[in-house]
DNA sequence: GTACAAAGTTAGATGCCTCTAACAAATATA
DNA sequence: TATATTTGTTAGAGGCATCTAACTTTGTAC
């Protein structure tokens, strides 16, 4: 009686693994996370908020103090990381393993990320080759928690006549992936710049099938490339 | 907000779903299934066990009257029998295109198999080719909730100099996984027959590598095969 | 056929996550 | 700077799945 209590003591619960999660996610775009915001992407009332970062900061997950944004501790942010790279790792999996499209993966990936089972993500992690970023490009934390950043340059930073690797985007939505998808522009992709307007930024490119495609300057700042 | 209701009501919650389950899987080894019995698979108390039925009897999927044992209904049957498919699929998929061993799956399938995701099942099966039986050789209901008990013969039933192929177990449980896996005796092996024990019903038998190998009848009771 | 054991139920409580209503603090605006 | 707006908190309640304690029904053994 005592030893279940003592192994399952240390498990979140998948309610509290959504909210470290958000506030990892939060804090990577806005630096700053407030509880409102938590609020709006959780689907959930300020006050279930504030009680939550109540209970996450009793178990030292959170530094929480009233009327102020509350911050992941060490800890915290390590356990939200490993949640992420569960996350991503299914991402991966479901779109080159199982041929699902990117924008299709998100919402199955949320539901398995809670599952308890080191095996099965070792198992994932294998099959994949140890992929470093997901079908997003986001990078894939590794299974300390760590998150490593490789810096990759944006499209429109890239001048007439580049040829560059599509390897991910910034800032995903299903808008976005929809958009991509409609222009039949994939993760991997080789694009050559052919020309770039100095008004808008807009830039004009070709890949794969498409010969002449023309992007607004919001789209190019949103691409990641490799060299 | 009143779609949204409108939306949850049809769907029963993780631990309705494995009171369902639990239902149907006992029903099939007993016939009638009782208030001990599930609390005891279910790792719960009897009073707890009392009021889930009375639950799931306002939602019409279990038919219960005090003291006597609670029987599925259709609908309950059917809602059991698709979660079952989930489970039984995702065995499959975790041995067949993952490489888990099939002692190693009940556990992570008994997770996953809650979530909701009509995408991610039709896509498993597409890409199992449509299996009829998971790896213990239990039937995959189709997705109606239908299930095809196929009659296999067991190898206690068979000749000396019969040859015929593993393909399913009878009332899987972990030591006997772990026995047939420390002989290499996989799913889908091809059998010979060598001898019968007349006295004790044991067998001997060859498979793969293993040119000699003696079962005790016990073990020859449970190994489902095809000619 | 009574008494005892086993199985099942009811009542009442707890922890988790959620809510609404009312209040308090911080921030923006005139 | 005073006021209005936004943001955040507290208090109190509800639903779900669970428990324990006490009671009831059913089945069994003498």
């Amino acid at each position: 009686m005592t030893l279940y209590f003592l192994i399952f003591a240390i498990v979140n619960s998948l309610t509290e693994e959504n909210y470290l999660k958000a506030l990892l996610n939060l804090s990577n775009v806005d630096g700053e996370v407030n509880v409102k915001e938590l609020s709006t992407v959780l689907g959930t009332k300020m006050p279930t908020v504030t009680s939550m970062m109540q209970k996450l900061a009793r178990k030292k997950l959170v530094h929480y103090e009233s009327y102020k944004p509350p911050k992941l501790t060490d800890k915290g942010r390590k356990e939200a990381a490993l949640i992420i790279r569960k996350h991503r790792l299914l991402e991966m999996f479901l779109v080159q393993k199982m041929g699902f499209g990117w924008e299709e993966v998100h919402e199955i990936a949320e539901q398995i990320e809670h599952i308890h089972s080191p095996a099965f993500f070792e198992k994932m992690d294998e099959l994949l080759g140890y992929p470093k970023i997901d079908p997003h490009g986001s990078p894939i934390p590794d299974r300390h928690g760590k998150m490593h950043w490789q810096h990759h340059s944006k499209l429109i930073e890239c001048k007439p006549g580049s040829d560059v690797q599509f390897c991910g985007i910034v800032n995903s939505s299903d808008d976005f992936l929809r958009f991509l998808n409609s222009r039949d522009l994939r993760l991997g992709a080789k694009i050559h710049v052919i020309e770039v307007e100095e008004f808008d930024g807009s830039m004009t490119v070709s890949y794969d099938k498409r010969k002449r495609e023309t992007f607004s300057r919001t789209v190019c700042e949103r691409l990641l490339i490799e060299k």
